[in-house]
RNA sequence: GGGAGCAUAGCUCAGCUGGGAGAGCAUCUGCCUUACAAGCAGAGGGUCACAGGUUCGAGCCCUGUUGUUCCCACCA
């Protein structure tokens, strides 16, 4: 490792050996130390079909802090890592990818597809992970998984069984959304709403007995063809006589008849709906209720099947045209009307969702749903934010089946062998030999996979050996901490905790730590259509992965979106130099025989920053622990570059740079002390640059992420010496705002007069003045006579004259003392009232109403120094 | 239609359990002060969306209004 650091902070020449020196160490592996708590967060597996985006690297990014920072507070930390198989998004780009060489997955076989398949998991698998790395994700690269692995896979067939044998996974003929394009069903979850622009085509619909027509009014004309009723409201008094009629249905001439059914609603429309069993979920169920025969009328890619004569082949959209033109020709189209409506698209490919029946596999959702939301309601998994919780109630009180199977290759295959013999289904841990009923050997397993999120639901179990009982599943689960955004509530989290309560007895997880989206510069989504996306790699690559890391930490709060822009990340670099700077100089007055220890005879400004320093760590560690870590990172962005560097380091200067060795050795012994501090406290967020730093400098462990987190001390809070500290800086702050107000340029020394009643604290302040407010000479005493014409600053321990001479203009100071006497005033008064005000006094906090008594005090002397410096003014 | 978030400096956002509002960037002024110009010092800039209410006291709690974003929902 590095012994000197270089002259310009570089991370690209560090952060790469870093991370390999962890790896090399096994620092990231979980050791399952039996002394040690064990503190758990499974990845959200990325997809393996994925790159990594922002999104990630947020996700990420929290994951590292939480995991670091544990680590370093002595756990037993395991971050298990692993990617998904994503069952649709991977067959669909391998089909793609075979459609470009002319192949298509029936041309192939289901075995030589699922070889391409795993052939394409093994070359683009890895890239994301190599990608995880980059950022420097500390995850137990030996426990890797895969949602498709062996081990995943007897989880999946175990709780598929499990499920089964609990009649809480179940085979029908329902109603799902159909994806034309991907060619299978997917989960209500898995479909998104979009508002189209569509017509409301206003249609005649003939009695049989030819006394009239009933108007009905549809956005889908297609589906007529399909329909085998017209649904009323029971209590429609316009209706009220029909019920029972037969009408003809146009085009196709077949009658239907006229039902009630409180569904529909009397005021929308024309108060008369088309019923249409098989391409609609509501109308499915008024059939169910009427008995109504289901007529598909489509093929699995939404073309019209054979036996609607012209119709037939015709696809979806272009035989509502046609119907259209037909229905006009016919002359019962009454009117076309402009309108936009929800319209279901698949989440993958945007391709409008097909109602459809047919035979599926599903969950019961009920019976899970209700544990998992108790166990949110009794506390044993909190959501941060705890709004969150709404969202996931919402999802589980309204839930309905879930549908499962998926008709691709690329996935868990469904546990399930037909007979065909007898008909019946055998659900199996092993891969059956016979019929379980009629033991005919005339058996095939069912075609289709599981859902992604199937497998997925597992995943904190899964991992972790279950269904054995592993010493890792025994040690690590249930789990800590699982961070994701708000979008994968219902996908994942929701039915992780279903999952996991059901099949281990334990909430998968204690806490739920939501993120939001990262947006670009302009708040918009980032997307690939827009093209507004960033590449955190490229980011990386510009300012490090620290800045990355520390600009996605900053100013994120749970559950909020945020800006991502050049601008921030510019500004977390900037960070990085400025700490890496401040090392460099600390190293400049170190001779070696340093160690990282609190030196004997500090001084003053010592105690201060330590104090200072003591209070960072208390704050720190608590809103790590509340999970505000934006707040944390702020915090030590503030002490680093203002206390430390800004004000600290200047003052040590005035030891480090004078002639006294064993001061100097105090003070640059409380420099490293300090500085170490700063970067263990730092390193969760910003690890590499901390390493970096760590090495170069006096060090005791091995590795500062292996390093103890600091701990808050009693016996380091110097209350004197940090009021004394900091009565001198409000009188260096005076100073230079004096000066700067009077253009005077810091090359011009003044020599300066403090009168005060705390001679002590001005007197071994006075060097700091000298160096920090340019001062050429401070003279403290308490009564100064005739000094002649000075400029005069008070403060609220000390009035400050500087002779300025030629410099200064007494009308301009007059007018400058007599606006600071009116905000004096007027401050002194808003207090007095406040204190004259019974109601204050008595209802009020002590501390609060002790903190105004002084402050008025203070005021009232202020007051009375700036009345007495006008009138002495230009005398 | 239901639910949630957001509204604070020119811009992007912090502000934890109520005790006279902060940061970064931008702007203006002055500095190459041997750790750092990716820097130092200083300054300006806010009716905390609006209207009520609770309270000794409200950016923060309650009610309503407006604007905005998102999620959910079977008005065909």
């Amino acid at each position: 490792m590095a012994k000197e650091l270089a002259k310009q902070y570089n991370p690209s020449e560090f952060e790469d050996k870093i991370y390999k020196f962890w790896v090399d160490k096994k620092y990231f592996h979980a050791k399952g130390e039996k002394d040690k708590k064990p503190y758990t967060i499974v990845i959200p597996p990325p997809n393996i079909t994925g790159q990594l985006h922002m999104g990630h690297a947020l996700d990420n990014t929290l994951q590292d802090i939480l995991i670091r920072y544990h680590r370093m507070n002595g756990y037993d930390t395991l971050w298990l890592p692993g990617t998904d198989h994503a069952s649709i998004a991977t067959e669909a780009k391998i089909v793609e990818a075979m459609r470009k060489e002319g192949l298509s997955k029936e041309d192939l076989g289901r075995e030589k597809f699922l070889e391409r398949a795993w052939d394409w998991k093994a070359q683009y698998g890895g890239r994301i992970i190599e990608q995880l790395k980059k950022m420097g994700s500390s995850c137990d690269w030996d426990r890797e998984r895969f949602t498709l692995d062996e081990g995943c896979n007897k989880a999946v067939v175990e709780v598929f069984n499990n499920l089964y044998e609990k009649g809480l996974i179940y085979r029908g003929e329902r109603i799902v959304n159909w994806c034309p394009h991907c060619l299978t069903s997917i989960s209500d979850a898995e479909v998104e709403y979009e508002d189209q622009a569509g017509h409301f085509w206003h249609i005649k619909y003939p009695y049989a007995d030819g006394t009239g027509y009933l108007e009905i009014a549809t956005t889908r004309p297609e589906t007529l063809l399909g329909d085998t009723a017209v649904a009323v409201n029971p209590d429609d008094e316009r209706y009220k006589d029909i019920i029972g009629k037969m009408l003809i249905l146009p085009i196709v001439h077949r009658e239907i008849p006229v039902i009630a059914d409180s569904y529909v609603e009397k005021d929308f429309g024309t108060g008369a709906v088309k019923i249409t069993p098989a391409h609609d979920p509501n109308d499915f169920e008024v059939g169910l209720r009427h008995n109504l025969e289901v007529i598909d009328v489509m093929t699995d890619d939404a073309h019209i099947k054979d036996g609607w004569g012209k119709y037939s082949g015709m696809d979806r959209i272009e035989c509502r045209k046609e119907i259209v033109k037909d229905l006009e020709a016919e002359g019962v189209l009454l009117e076309v009307e402009d309108y936009s409506h929800n319209v279901g698209t698949c989440y993958r490919c945007g391709t409008t969702i097909e109602p459809k029946v047919s035979k599926q596999w599903f969950v019961s959702m009920k019976p899970l749903a209700g544990p998992a939301i108790d166990a949110v309601k009794n506390g044993e998994t909190k959501f941060v934010p705890k709004r969150y919780e709404k969202t996931y109630f919402h999802w589980l009180e309204n839930i309905r089946d879930w549908c499962i199977s998926r008709q691709l290759w690329w996935g868990h295959r469904i546990p399930a062998w037909y007979c065909a013999d007898c008909g019946e289904i055998t659900v199996s841990r092993e891969t059956p030999d016979c019929c379980s009923k009629c033991s005919s050997k005339n058996i095939t397993q069912d075609p289709d996979t599981l859902d992604t999120w199937f497998s997925s639901a597992l995943w904190p179990f899964s991992t972790l050996g279950w269904p054995d009982e592993t010493e890792d599943f025994k040690k690590y689960y249930p789990t800590d901490t699982l961070v994701t955004g708000y979008d994968i509530i219902p996908f994942w989290v929701m039915r992780m905790m279903f999952s996991g309560i059901e099949q281990t007895g334990k909430v998968p997880f204690d806490t739920v730590l939501i993120h939001g989206l990262v947006r670009d510069s302009q708040g918009r989504k980032m997307s690939k259509s827009l093209g507004n996306g960033i590449d955190p790699l490229l980011v990386i690559d510009e300012y490090g992965a620290d800045a990355l890391r520390f600009t996605l930490a900053t100013g994120n709060s749970p559950g909020n979106d945020m800006r991502f822009s050049d601008e921030r990340v510019k500004a977390s670099r900037n960070f990085a130099n400025k700490l890496w700077n401040s090392a460099r100089f600390v190293l400049m007055y170190l001779d070696g025989s340093e160690k990282c220890e609190i030196p004997e005879n500090l001084e003053t400004e010592d105690k201060w920053i330590l104090s200072k320093l003591n209070t960072l760590i208390n704050e720190v560690t608590e809103n790590l622990d509340k999970y505000e870590l934006g707040i944390a990172v702020q915090k030590l962005y503030d002490f680093i570059w203002d206390v430390f560097c800004d004000w600290y380091i200047e003052i040590a200067k005035i030891r480090l740079q004078g002639d006294d060795d064993n001061k100097k050795k105090t003070a640059s012994s409380v420099l490293v002390y300090v500085l170490t501090g700063i970067l263990k406290l730092l390193h969760p967020f910003m690890p590499f640059i901390t390493e970096e730093i760590y090495q170069a400098i006096p060090h005791d462990s091995e590795s500062i992420m292996i390093s103890e987190w600091p701990k808050f001390s009693e016996s380091l809070c110097y209350e004197e010496d940090v009021n004394k500290v900091e009565k001198i800086m409000q009188a260096i702050g005076a100073i230079r705002n004096r000066r700067s107000e009077m253009n005077i340029a810091p090359s011009k020394k003044a020599k300066v007069y403090i009168e005060t009643e705390l001679c002590d604290v001005f007197e071994s302040g006075a060097p700091f003045i000298v160096r920090l407010a340019s001062a050429s000479e401070v003279c403290v005493d308490k009564k100064f006579d005739s000094l002649g014409n000075t400029v005069t600053i008070i403060t609220d321990d000390a009035k400050i004259y500087i002779p300025m001479g030629e410099l200064i203009d007494f009308e301009a100071e007059r007018k400058r003392l007599q606006k600071e006497l009116s905000q004096c005033v007027d401050k002194l008064e808003f207090i007095n009232k406040k204190l004259s005000n019974p109601g204050f006094v008595n209802k009020a906090p002590e501390n609060v109403v002790k903190q105004n008594r002084e402050d008025a005090q203070k005021l009232e002397e202020k007051i009375e120094n700036i009345k007495n410096s006008i009138e002495g003014l230009g005398k």
